[in-house]
DNA sequence: TTGACAAGTCACCGATCGGTGACAATATGT
DNA sequence: ACATATTGTCACCGATCGGTGACTTGTCAA
């Protein structure tokens, strides 16, 4: 048992300003996430980051869970109902055409926030209380706006939207990782407005068809 | 420096056999794998999963890349482009009807294998030789199985084709940790019947449409 | 002025990770 | 029978992780 003093340096930037520094460490959460994923969310990475002692994290979050906590509470990590549904007026009903729209602002919106994608491909291996709140919130929003929707009947508007909606989600996570995907270039302007007009292309036509009612799968299951 | 022998007990079931404790260590990979995904695969968790002493995994693959790489030559990793492609015989040219069954065909197989699952999931976090490596080798067959398709001309077969696969791969992936989806139960029949009836759908839809061609997204890029 | 409390710094703990060297026990060829 | 290489076991190393206790220093009210 020796020395263990010197705490020192008021000199540098080191304010005392508690609202700063929680400050910090919240806008550090987001830079560790979208930098190095939910796999590096360690609390020494984040004081690291935040240039901060990792016992401050202890202090005003009360540890790791009651940090994310704060941090799910406090950000903007969701695309906006407004900003998947464009100009459409809340309490418009959309027709088909301003559905691929809005799918096609929901890729757009959620390819430039790489702190959502990590959360998104957190969400693809943890099963935790911040992330089923995440989750949780975003299937409420995700409904309301499929109540919006005006349905030819006999389509199954939340399957046609759940599964393009996935695979825009897919290949935006994807993208960070790989170039392509089956021959589409994920990092190109030019590949994901073949994507975007895929997806027009689906929801109009098949809004269009005449539904063939037959609710029976084709290939009989194992 | 003290004792260290004690290497002992021939009596129990460790028989001194190279190729079953190699196997064992194979198969241990694809357990660690599966239960808890690629943030576990660990030397240790292998080795303790494996009941076998971590050093041999060193001495037998030359450490966890070895092993990885034997492990993604071994197995069976993917679908099959027969599992896929069903009926079908290798060269025959499908419409669209068949080209909706094989993406059912596709997702579930998918849903049965919870270690191309984990290997899926674990190509969206990271970018190393062994996951690039499986990666291009299902780029290749995916894109194989493209070209069998008949597409009506002007529509960009391989862009729905990339939209709706990755829908059903982020619903299957999605199922292990959340219950639904946009309200629909990933996690029963009915819902996946929901799901599958949907992709149907698209694709006899956008295959019949005749198509309009506009290249040109309908909304101005940011 | 002074004393209490909050803000910030540092050292250390136990557990686990990947990795290695030293050892014992068996099988095999001569 | 004996030497040798292979199979398997164990102890230990350094690094990093989450977490805590002990410390100093600034701030502000009494």
């Amino acid at each position: 048992m020796n020395a263990r003093r010197r705490p020192a340096a008021s000199s540098e930037g080191h304010e005392r300003d508690r609202k700063r520094t929680t400050g910090q460490i919240l806008e550090a959460v987001g830079r560790v996430l979208a930098e190095h994923g939910f796999e590096g969310l360690g609390v020494n990475a984040i004081a690291r980051e935040a240039s901060v002692d990792k016992v401050l994290v202890y202090r005003y979050f009360g540890g790791l869970p009651g940090l994310l906590e704060a941090f799910a509470a406090h950000g903007d990590h969701w695309p906006s109902a407004d900003e998947v549904a464009g100009a459409a007026s809340p309490d418009h009903i959309v027709g088909p055409a301003e559905l691929g729209e809005g799918l096609v602002r929901f890729a757009r919106a959620l390819r430039k926030r790489p702190e959502t994608q990590a959360i998104l491909r957190w969400e693809l291996h943890e099963h935790n209380e911040l992330v089923d709140a995440l989750a949780a919130a975003r299937e409420r929003m995700g409904l309301a706006l499929l109540e919006r929707i005006d349905a030819p009947k006999g389509l199954d508007v939340a399957a046609v939207t759940s599964v393009l909606a996935a695979g825009l989600t897919y290949l935006v996570l994807r993208a960070k990782t790989a170039d392509a995907y089956n021959g589409i270039d994920l990092r190109s302007k030019a590949g994901w407005e073949r994507l975007e007009d895929a997806v027009r292309a689906m929801v109009t036509a098949v809004a269009a068809t005449p539904a063939k009612r037959g609710r029976k799968p084709r290939v009989p299951h194992v």
